[in-house]
DNA sequence: CATCTCCATAATGATTTGGAATGGATTTTC
DNA sequence: GAAAATCCATTCCAAATCATTATGGAGATG
């Protein structure tokens, strides 16, 4: 009987979810990976965990008589981690990271208290910066890293991660009136103001190369480059915007435009000549295992 | 943070054995295996958990607090494991196997008494046979399962599982002249009577083949099948004989001829065509996550 | 100094793993 | 009741991992 932690993982999250495809999210992991690494588990123990009748999935009898020793068995590999962590030597330094307001908000926050709580020795400092203020920090060596949504041109001298991709949304005001038409075109939205970011920012790029692509002519306002603040407008009905998923609030109405909404990747960046100190190290080390996701931000 | 179990399972056989090749050995793996799975292990937990000095190697401080996560997690798996077993419909069943007397001495005895014990509702019957009885009872279908030494032709009709195997060393009683000499060769051996069972067995052709490739004939002398009867013959000073290594006592001198030592496996044999009952596909399969070894016996 | 033992590394072949595409089954919706 | 959507399994393929053999280096041994 042998099996692998990764293992024991998707069945707890998929026993929690009660759904392979919504436990293999959580895992940033695909369907068929996740429902391959019960079966495996399945296969050591010799044991079906889960009754599959039709849509839905439960533990079988053995599943829930399973459950509390893969819990058990997790919870001592946590421990044994946090045990040796606390056994190395401390991991102190400072470490400065840019990213921008939104990224910061929507994604980063879970994230950074994690590591902090993790190794408490480090000296963090957040800067908010526009995307294009980061890019130039980095390239005079003036940042160690940053976050950024992914540049136009990317530099040489610079080593570009992916670290999230992002959907942009049409959204208006509830009360807006494309959002009481039920086809919606492109067309249809040119007719109204758009507010978007400056730009030089890859969201307005984004959207403004769609338009063109679609030969319309776009009115676009430009009242704010933070996101944040775009949003309070667009819910306030100047008009429409294209905002990132993780942003669509109550108070905003998503238009129901799936084929035309672009995506933009969210970048760690940082410059290939200047090394990296320790800290800046731990970190990029420590977010390769730590994804960041919408999980964190529920 | 995610390893594999076998990971665990190498790392607490290799401190427990304050060596690498011994666990190895252990667990029925090379050396290098177990290096990288060890390796594996500390590059998941970021942390050297083996000091390498030399010959020697000792646990690190983490390594030795890191132990006894691992026997817990490990003992975690083992009870989840029986409770799993409990839970399944009982295995009943009648299960009748065969071995040679050597076999089921050597090795059979702590694999069987093991398997009873995870199954206790299965009522085994275990005659002992000679190879050649045991091969014709498969073949007539009279029997289900048994193990033999490997057979000179391999018939049609069964399915041969390698079980182990095992070398056969050359020995002679304490006393003996034999066991007085610096160097030797076949041609010394040929001088005194050798001691082997009937010419049907596995055993008794290898040495004949060996000393006719080299062209030296051999007086032989065949007191009876049964090894530990051609043992208890050998130790009273009679002749020299070619006995399984695990069964050189202290009363026997092993002969220096290693490298014409031969070797044969063991095997477990089925017939194809009778299909096989509930308990003997159980002992199958559960054989081989069990494989026999050396480290049962002692 | 030669030899032995023990562990690490390199190279290779076999197995496993993860992902995209697809299919079957069932529930939901209109 | 038909169509759509949801969910899981399967298949295929590329990439990663694993175990083995062969080899090398570093300390112990004599």
């Amino acid at each position: 009987m042998d099996f692998h932690l990764a293992a024991l993982k998707a069945f707890v999250s998929a026993a929690r979810e009660s759904s392979f495809s919504r436990a293999a999210d959580c895992l940033h992991l695909t369907q068929p990976g996740l429902s391959k690494r019960i079966r495996s588990l399945e296969d050591a123990l010799r044991v079906e965990l889960f009754d599959r009748i039709g849509r839905r999935t439960v533990l079988t009898e053995a599943g829930r008589a399973f459950l509390p020793y893969a819990l058990r068995i997790l919870a001592e590999a946590e421990q044994a981690g946090q045990l040796l962590r606390s056994l190395q030597p401390a991991q102190i330094g400072k470490l400065h990271l840019a990213t921008t307001q939104h990224i910061g908000l929507y994604y980063l926050k879970p994230l950074l208290a994690e590591f902090v709580r993790q190794y408490p020795g480090i000296d963090l400092t957040v800067d908010f910066k526009t995307s294009a203020e980061t890019h130039k920090l980095l390239c005079q060596g003036e940042l160690e890293l940053g976050f950024m949504s992914e540049p136009p041109l990317h530099e040489q001298a610079l080593e570009y991660v992916e670290v999230l991709n992002e959907r942009l949304c049409f959204a208006v005001a509830q009360q807006h009136p494309l959002a009481l038409l039920e086809a919606l075109t492109l067309q249809d939205l040119a007719r109204y103001p758009a507010l978007l970011p400056g730009s030089n920012t890859r969201c307005r790029r984004l959207i403004e190369n769609l338009f063109q692509q679609h030969a319309t002519p776009l009115d676009v306002r430009e009242p704010s480059n933070y996101l944040e603040a775009l949003r309070m407008l667009v819910e306030a009905g100047l008009g429409w915007s294209a905002l990132p998923e993780v942003m669509i609030s109550s108070g905003l109405c998503r238009l129901p435009l799936p084929q035309y909404e672009p995506a933009r990747t969210i970048m760690l960046a940082y410059h290939r000549k200047v090394s990296l100190s320790g800290p800046a190290r731990l970190f990029l080390e420590w977010l390769k295992e730590h994804p960041p996701g919408l999980h964190s931000v529920a």
